[in-house]
RNA sequence: GGUCCAGUAGUUCAGUUGGUUAGAACGCUAGCCUGUCACGCUAGAGGUCGACGGUUCGAGUCCGUUCUGGAUCGCCA
């Protein structure tokens, strides 16, 4: 049983306390992070947001109150009062090292059972564990810090988007299904049965709608949901940064953007973002990086060797060449002797996963030539390597033959994955870079038809427009993504503003007009009656906090975060209805044999 | 849907070729201790080895199935 404040009231958060403060009697509140008795000496090391501050008990306090502070035990909830005094002996590990606080009074607030994990950043328990008990886990100085920054970005980009005219309008949550994209979550309607909501994948479509209404500059910081498999960067449910405004061109949105993340990373990293960002078209992304959101901190650049293999005797190459397929290769220049034999069969495993079937390498070292396709190499070719990637000492090409879509899939990630094995990536060296000119659709393989690479409401380049009929596979989208570090922070494009070209563009994905009608027709009406020129982003702020911060797991940067499987640990969500609430909605359960329960 | 990794005390881990009573550190409990801050010293408690089944005289260890968590490919307009 805890003690009542009975009007007690804080009067400092024991972290803040200083030298400044010695003298004054101050009253602090907190968890008790650690207990140390030395017979008539007891110290306690007290928590709160701020840090910790050591408490001391002597044998000047009643011989209750020294009982009292006896009997306290880690994660307990206590209130001190007492004076602030230079301390005997300094801590120079604690911000607060220099004072410590006598106690006069202690109020035991609440008790603690014996927590499951240690308060400890060093702490190292299972993230099941961890998850199962996110309240103690989030006492963590390091988890606090992470949602403090989280804060502190949100904060910071409301006060930029407040001072440039934006308005913070909520879209709703029970929204229509969108049968492009994701896999939708859906919401039963009771008064309409048979009926569905889903959860928005985004507000893209009420924020182009208000854009209509003419609200001119639009954001939200608001939660968006996806119903698919889940990465160490990927949940379920995840907060965009969402922006939109009318009478711009990409320039305009680019250049609002770039001042956005100016003011972010100064404001919250001290970070100095050298503006105007590199601007990198898809096209080139792909050929030089192997990926639409290059990490262009390092190099190991893709470069095509297809010409070097004309002829060669190598079958490998020579199909992959009768096939129209691509040879690219990359250099690890000046890291060939980290690379042993085994590391290199190591790599090609990893390669395979993304569907490559094999790596052939070259490596230079001390002048001499060793290679897994040396029979195959002439002289000349071997010169012609060498000028192409500017071969030096000590230098690896790593080199893979395929369908180009799996080139660049394989090498693009066998780069980043080199470049992290190899210790070569300092998180707080932020490189941002904008990838534009996307490709307007994708072919859809399994579906046999064009998908919209972006979204359905995606501007053609303007001198595309006229081949969305003819050749879709060649229009280029007046789309951009936001890249940092290697992950796709943010994305947006400038949205179609004329229902005929909208129409058309639902022709080409292969709607009928019944289709679109049934799915878009509010949207597609909207757009009758004066819709401005309009574009904007998204960014996922859950990835800006991951990279400000330096992890790499997305769930350290959301406060209750979902397991692989979707599941809620500590609340044990999603569970079992119960029959009543199936009832009202009119809903029967088909029985799997596997059951969930 | 596929591939890979992990699961042993509250926590993190060790556990040899299958062999006696499954160990360590931290944490916890009790006692002692006036300058600790990774406090120290002494004593002690604490285990369904994720679960089920199999092989065996004998299974934490071998085999099968399954559950849980993670990484990843597909997927994520």
């Amino acid at each position: 049983m805890g003690e009542a404040l009975n009007g007690l009231k804080r009067s400092y958060y024991g972290g803040e306390l200083r030298e400044n403060h010695i003298g004054e009697t101050v009253t602090l509140m907190g968890w008790v992070q650690k207990r140390r008795n030395l017979g008539s000496l007891i110290f306690v090391d007290l928590r709160d947001k701020s840090g910790i501050c050591q408490i001391v008990f002597d044998t000047a306090v009643s011989e209750e109150a020294f009982e009292k502070a006896n009997s306290i035990r880690n994660e307990y909830v206590i209130a001190i009062t007492g004076k602030v005094t230079k301390r005997e002996s300094v801590n120079n590990n604690l911000p607060s090292g220099q004072i410590e606080v006598f106690a006069d009074s202690l109020k035991i607030l609440c008790e603690s059972d014996v927590p499951p994990i240690h308060i400890d950043d060093n702490d190292e328990a299972n993230e099941r564990t961890r998850l199962k008990y996110r309240y103690l886990d989030l006492r963590k100085p390091k988890m606090q810090n992470y949602l403090f920054t989280r804060h502190k970005i949100a904060s910071a980009a409301r006060r930029f988007f407040d001072a440039e005219g934006f308005v913070d309008i909520e879209t709703p949550m029970l929204t229509k299904p969108t049968p492009e994209g994701a896999r939708d979550y859906l919401v039963p309607s009771r008064v309409n049965l048979n009926k569905f909501y889903a959860l928005p994948q985004s507000p893209q479509l009420f924020k182009q709608l208000l854009m209509v209404s003419g609200f001119d500059r639009y954001y939200q910081i608001t939660k968006c949901f996806r119903d698919e498999d889940l990465r160490a960067d990927r949940q379920p449910e995840f907060t965009q940064i969402d922006v939109e405004m009318s009478f711009v061109d990409e320039d305009d949105v680019r250049a609002i953007n770039e001042n956005l993340l100016k003011y972010i990373f100064k404001e919250v990293a001290n970070y100095d973002v050298q503006t105007p960002l590199l601007k990198l078209p898809y096209s080139e992304a792909m050929d030089r990086f192997g990926s639409d959101k290059p990490d262009i901190r390092f190099g190991f650049e893709l470069k095509q060797m297809n010409h070097l293999f004309v002829g060669t005797e190598f079958k490998v190459f020579s199909d992959t060449l009768a096939s129209n397929g691509d040879i690219r290769g990359i250099n690890i220049n000046g890291y060939s002797d980290r690379f042993s034999r085994k590391d290199i069969t190591k790599l090609e495993e990893f390669i395979k996963s993304y569907g490559a079937k094999g790596l052939a390498w070259i490596k230079f070292t001390n002048g001499e030539m060793q290679s897994s396709i040396n029979k195959f190499l002439d002289d000349s070719q071997v010169e012609a390597i060498k000028a192409l990637f500017e071969v030096g000492d000590n230098d690896m090409i790593l080199i893979v033959a395929d369908k180009p879509a799996v080139v660049y899939d394989s090498l693009g990630a066998l780069r980043c994955e080199i470049a992290k094995q190899l210790n070569i990536l300092d998180p707080k060296d932020y490189k941002f870079l904008w990838v534009t000119d996307f490709p307007l659709f994708e072919y859809d393989e399994e579906e046999n038809r064009y998908v919209a690479k972006h979204h359905p409401f995606t501007s053609p380049k303007d001198e595309d427009v006229d081949k969305l009929e003819s050749d879709p596979g060649s229009c280029r989208a007046k789309a951009y993504d936001i890249v940092l570090n290697g992950y796709e922070i943010g994305g947006g494009s400038i949205r179609i503003h004329n229902s005929t070209v909208q129409e058309r563009m639902f022709k080409a994905l292969g709607f009928t007009e019944e289709e679109a009608r049934e799915k878009f027709g509010f949207f597609i009406d909207a757009f009758k009656y004066g819709a401005p020129p309009h574009g904007g982003i998204a960014y996922g702020l859950d990835r800006v906090v991951m990279l400000v911060t330096g992890t790499d797991n997305i769930r350290d940067v959301i406060a209750f975060p979902k397991t692989q499987d979707a599941k809620c640990l500590l609340t044990n969500a999603p569970s079992v209805a119960e029959q009543k609430q199936l009832d009202e909605l009119y809903l029967k359960l088909t029985p799997v044999e596997k059951s969930n329960a």
